[in-house]
RNA sequence: GCGCCCGUAGCUCAACGGAUAGAGCAUCCGCCUUCUAAGCGGAUGGUUACAGGUUCGAGUCCUGUCGGGCGCGCCA
């Protein structure tokens, strides 16, 4: 049950009851402080003001309803419902609602009390999205790490997600390599090779005017290239170069001539095969980030080509188009450049290259027409904001972006270097994915093996991997995602404190009790979650085969009792109460886009375990009390691991 | 010049217009003969850049100033 909702709902009606006017809300939040119960309603002082009442009078005559029994009221799940300060509405759940909600919770596995949602949508999450032919670096690690956590929580809330990873595998870079190996003798063999041939280009295309016209020409043909008709092949061509050198190109531009593309686009397709498959690696779970995307989801700009002509000619008949300075553009008022001067959209160049502001058009016609999203997600760097304000603009004026599908554009801060500029994706300088990744596992693996030298070192191999991705992707995650971060290899290595290690720390303790309460009873604790595999699968299995065996009457009996939580301690109210706000918090997840809060949340979980861990002994407990407090262990630890999961961090049994 | 974002503890960051602005790191003091000390408890640390305004109530909304970042015609 989303708690918050539920109050939500029952408070507006209670205040509709008692005549406030429905259109005022009821704003329900978590307490501020205990001394004020568990929620807090702040909607009647605004209310009174607007009629003009005394708001504390109001406030009464609204916790008068809530006291009652029917839809307006809370009996069911309140014990103590008072006006506070100027007119706060202060909520106290009573311990009978929460044993019982937290019953519901631990019989409930897969969603631990989150409801789906009552219209489910098809989401589209473009994220990642590196441009091919380089190697991913740190600067796409937000998108990629970011759009893999709202691939996650959306369809945990019954929501379609269809991931899409638009790769720039078209664009001016390609151009250049393609202009390049038109010039040089040049076959790339691996993504080191190309990562050379893409510098070399680079650097040619920034120091020679000449070149770079060549390059973003390239481009245009390419993708004009079915429009043509002579060709040569590229043997061909290099075969004539060679015994013409100087004369060829003249002689090319003068009969409009151009080199076969189907062996440039062979040429093309290799380049991609090679820089995907990293990427892919990067994306696995076994070699690098271990997030969604496979290459089903690969989508890349390319994609989006034969559909770009069109795209500038149903723009034409919308009537939106005007040439301007030889380019194909979109004016829409309220969008002014320098000096007040209308900015435009630019669809094609005056060379007749298309744009990714082409390609992005026709890609939301894509999504809205064929894969029928009814929300697009842009996870993409905040930098392109007035971009992705166009966009949405000319392609809902075009007609193909329908009013009642919601495009936002995920915006996140920029990576800054240790000198607060931005990282330099062009000139090298950047830290390579995969350095990353294997520095973080390094780092953990150290840690791990002075904490825990006794372990194997391949298990210690496995938490290291576990921990210092997580901590990774923690670092990220936890932060606001709108403001900038400076890179910081200490930062986000950290292992101390709010981050992943702290959360999977608890996780393994809560485990360690759980597997001592089994051990003394015969029984290994029901596995919850099951479905993400964990490092000791096999332990696991060791004792879940016990479980089947002589002891089953003691597993009977354990499982009897192990619904029953009695709350009692503050320290268990607490916690219950936390474990009970886990659906809320994912619904705000998914609404704002914002996993940081449920960072924030799992870390509040785990203080509030850490509390009760502290107060409550568990196994030196008896009888119901023992069984109550293992429950609430197990129900801790579920929902660590599914919150986790939903970050896209897992968990280990022991660390 | 115009537009967008930002300015909160020494550092990194939280805080649907709500009550006495919270965490982590760092510093200092305690806690392993009791379920994992990657932990727990406590202390120190703030004129929320500045000045006005809106209202029962402002870190949050509005205006201005200062400071920082980013963006603004054929890159993505």
């Amino acid at each position: 049950m989303n708690l918050r909702n539920r109050l939500e709902k029952t408070v507006c009606n209670a205040m509709v009851a008692a005549g406030i006017p429905a259109d005022c809300p009821a704003i329900v939040a978590p307490s501020a402080k205990a001394e004020f119960g568990d929620y807090q309603a702040n909607g009647v002082m605004a209310a009174a003001k607007k009629l003009k009442t005394n708001p504390r009078k109001l406030a009464e005559q609204v916790v008068e309803r809530l006291m009652g029994a029917g839809p307006d009221g809370l009996t069911d799940l309140a014990e103590k419902i008072e006006v506070a300060g100027p007119g706060f509405i202060n909520i106290t759940l009573s311990g009978a609602f929460a044993e019982k909600q937290l019953a519901a919770a631990a019989g409930d596995k897969e969603k631990l009390g989150a409801q789906p949602a009552q219209t489910p949508q098809t989401v589209v999450v473009d994220y990642s999205a590196p441009n091919l032919a380089k190697e991913m670096h740190v600067g796409h690690l937000r998108s990629t790490i970011i759009g893999d956590c709202l691939a996650r929580v959306l369809p945990f809330l019954g929501h379609k997600v269809i991931r899409q990873n638009h790769v720039g595998d078209w664009g001016t870079q390609y151009g250049m390599l393609l202009a390049y190996i038109g010039t040089e003798e040049a076959s790339p063999k691996d993504l080191e090779d190309l990562e050379q041939l893409y510098i070399k280009a680079r650097a040619k295309f920034d120091s020679d005017p000449k070149f770079a016209k060549r390059a973003r020409r390239k481009v245009a043909e390419l993708q004009t290239w079915d429009e043509k008709s002579k060709h040569i092949s590229i043997r061909t061509w290099r075969w004539l170069k060679r015994c013409f050198k100087k004369l060829l190109r003249k002689f090319m531009r003068l009969f409009g001539i151009n080199i076969d593309y189907q062996n440039i686009k062979e040429f093309w397709g290799m380049y991609n095969a090679i820089s995907l498959e990293k990427c892919l690696s990067v994306y696995s779970e076994k070699e690098g980030l271990g997030v969604l995307l496979n290459s089903d989801d690969t989508c890349g700009e390319s994609f989006y080509n034969g559909d770009l002509p069109n795209v500038v000619a149903d723009l034409r008949k919308a009537g939106l188009l005007t040439e301007s300075q030889g380019a194909q553009c979109v004016f829409l008022p309220q969008f002014k450049g320098k000096d007040g001067e209308p900015l435009p959209f630019i669809v094609r160049k005056s060379d007749e290259g298309f744009l990714y502001a082409t390609t992005d058009l026709a890609a939301i016609r894509y999504r809205v027409g064929t894969l029928h999203a009814g929300r697009i997600l842009y996870v993409v760097d905040a930098r392109q904001s007035l971009h992705f304000k166009q966009l949405f603009a000319v392609a809902g004026a075009a007609g193909f972006l329908p009013e009642d599908v919601r495009a936002e554009h995920i915006a996140f801060g920029t990576m800054m270097g240790p000198d607060g500029k931005p990282f330099k994706t062009r000139t090298g300088g950047t830290v390579k994915l995969m350095e990353l990744l294997k520095e973080a596992e390094e780092r953990a693996f150290k840690l791990v093996s002075e904490k825990n030298p006794d372990l194997p070192e391949d298990e210690r191999k496995d938490i290291a991997k576990t921990v210092g991705i997580g901590a990774v992707k923690y670092a990220d995650l936890s932060q606001n995602r709108t403001s900038d971060y400076v890179f910081s290899w200490d930062k986000m290595l950290s292992l101390e404190g709010n981050t992943a290690p702290y959360m999977q720390y608890a996780y393994a303790r809560i485990r360690s009790i759980e597997g001592k309460a089994g051990l003394s009873e015969g029984k290994m604790p029901s596995p919850h979650a099951g479905e993400t595999p964990t490092t000791h699968l096999k332990q696991t299995a060791v004792h879940g085969q016990d479980a089947h065996g002589t002891h089953g009457r003691d597993a009977r009996a354990t499982a009897e009792k192990a619904g029953a939580i009695r709350i009692t301690e503050p320290a268990e109210r607490a916690l219950a109460v936390k474990i009970l706000q886990f659906p809320e918090t994912i619904q705000s997840v998914a609404d704002d886009c914002m996993p940081n809060y449920l960072c924030a949340y799992l870390f509040d979980l785990a203080g509030a375990f850490m509390g009760f861990y502290e107060s409550c002994p568990v196994l030196k407990a008896d009888g119901p009390t023992r069984a109550s407090r293992l429950e609430l262990c197990r129900l801790t630890a579920a929902v660590i691991q599914k919150g986790l999961d939903l970050l896209g961090i897992k968990t280990i049994e022991r660390m």
